[in-house]
DNA sequence: GAGTGGTCTAGACCACTTC
DNA sequence: AAGTGGTCTAGACCACTCT
């Protein structure tokens, strides 16, 4: 069934052969893949090398590995597509914020829970708001859930200036979310840009998000610029990859 | 150094241990991790606990090993921003091209190998292009090097009926690239739309890419559409995440 | 040839989940 | 208690790179 001397590692057999067989249906998705024992008695090999496979078709994301229980396929997740639309003035009339609208249109429950805190900016912060390091800002600290599990998590950063005495610094800022509270205020939204990239997850990211080994994240740092270009706030998103597609769409010229 | 009755994983502390020396400074980028065979010794461990840990910190994008030479401290690699503007009808005016025009920008010799092809629309394309299944289609498959790495992979895919006796059909497409002949035909580009995700590479791509275990690639699925709405080009780009960055801006509303 | 990482064996004990 | 994956040892031989 494997060929020692044919110049590529047995365990790299392995794998090639479990992975064609989930790919053939042999092994449906959500299905229990035969116990490392079993694999090792199948193979005639040490359980080193089949440990060795099964790590390798974990950090391809094909199964999950679950102590005491088993080695299942990983079912493809169902992927969202984020629009630059959920940004836009309508969507926020119509509802309660960005994720909140995304959420209803894709018919799942969502919901988000907010922390606040007060720091000064760091070199990054600065930078990217036009202000000076050490500067105060209000930190909105926000994970995003869809039914009961972690799908986003956003760290939303604004001058102080710009929200003393408002909702933004509460937990709450109602209708429309957080750009409609600034637009109140007189700080009149003109320009977004999303800075896109992506990595792998820091361990707290992938127990949060519940990342399975070999996922990476999705992270989009976005400026929102006042009419006179001013920023008025810096948003550090994370997503889990195999979850979310961000759509840009854009008129040539 | 380590505690085997802590509960943590004793290669997770060396992991640590050597995530810290490499955090501090103790050991810089680019330098020579202690061999396998030094840490057994310095940790009083098997090799195999030494060889776990650095799995961990290579899959973490920390250090690159290197058969038969050693496990190196990864630098930083530098970042490219890609700014939708390197779509612009006035930057294909001025050179050869999106690709080619980034590089130019960012300093780097650039150059790009084509192979093209024909062959029939499969499901997804014939339905992002708006044709039938089967379909012919003209495929450029391009690989785009800075200074001889190869550093972007792109698939682009035109209805045959767009490219029919032009050079769309040859290697060379000339001054301002494919966009800049479509639009000679008549074909003005009006839109473009871009779909951007993030998996883990291929094999395949992680050989071409040079990519170190541990690192996306970031995915970008792009149309472009004729002032009619209909669909011009299909074109998949896969790039390294620890390299490139992708920037979207747009005005409010 | 010497030194490095890559693969593999045979066996042990532990931690977690399920029954 | 039984079965599963998680960690670890002690050793072996191989493949690659450099000098």
């Amino acid at each position: 069934m494997v060929d020692p001397s044919s110049g590529v590692a047995v365990y790299r057999q392995i794998a090639h052969a479990l992975r064609e067989k989930i790919g053939g249906g042999e092994y449906e998705p959500g299905s229990k893949l035969p116990s490392e024992t079993q694999l090792v008695e199948q193979y005639d090999v040490s359980r080193r090398t089949v440990r060795e496979a099964m790590r390798l078709l974990a950090a391809d994301g094909l199964v999950t590995i679950k102590h005491g229980v088993g080695v299942f396929v990983r079912p493809p997740a169902s992927v969202t597509r984020l629009a630059r639309s959920r940004l836009s003035r309508a969507a926020r009339a119509r509802n309660e914020g960005a994720f909140l609208a995304d959420a209803a249109r894709q018919g799942f429950t969502p919901s988000t829970s907010v922390r606040i805190r007060f720091e000064p900016a760091d070199a990054r912060a600065a930078e990217l708001l036009g202000i000076a390091e050490g500067d105060e800002v209000t930190v909105r600290d926000r994970v995003m859930r869809a039914n009961g599990l972690i799908v986003q998590l956003a760290v939303s950063r604004l001058p102080r200036e710009f929200t003393r005495g408002t909702v933004l610094e509460e937990v709450d800022t109602g209708k429309g979310g957080a750009y409609a509270r600034l637009e109140e205020a007189g700080h009149v939204i003109s320009q977004f840009m999303e800075d896109v990239g992506a990595r792998m997850p820091t361990d707290e990211e992938r127990t949060q998000l519940e990342l399975p080994p070999g996922t990476p994240v999705l992270t989009v740092t976005r400026l929102a610029f006042r009419t006179d270009g001013v920023a008025l706030e810096m948003n550090d998103i994370i997503m889990a990859a195999d979850r979310y597609r961000l759509v840009y769409e854009w008129e040539a010229e």
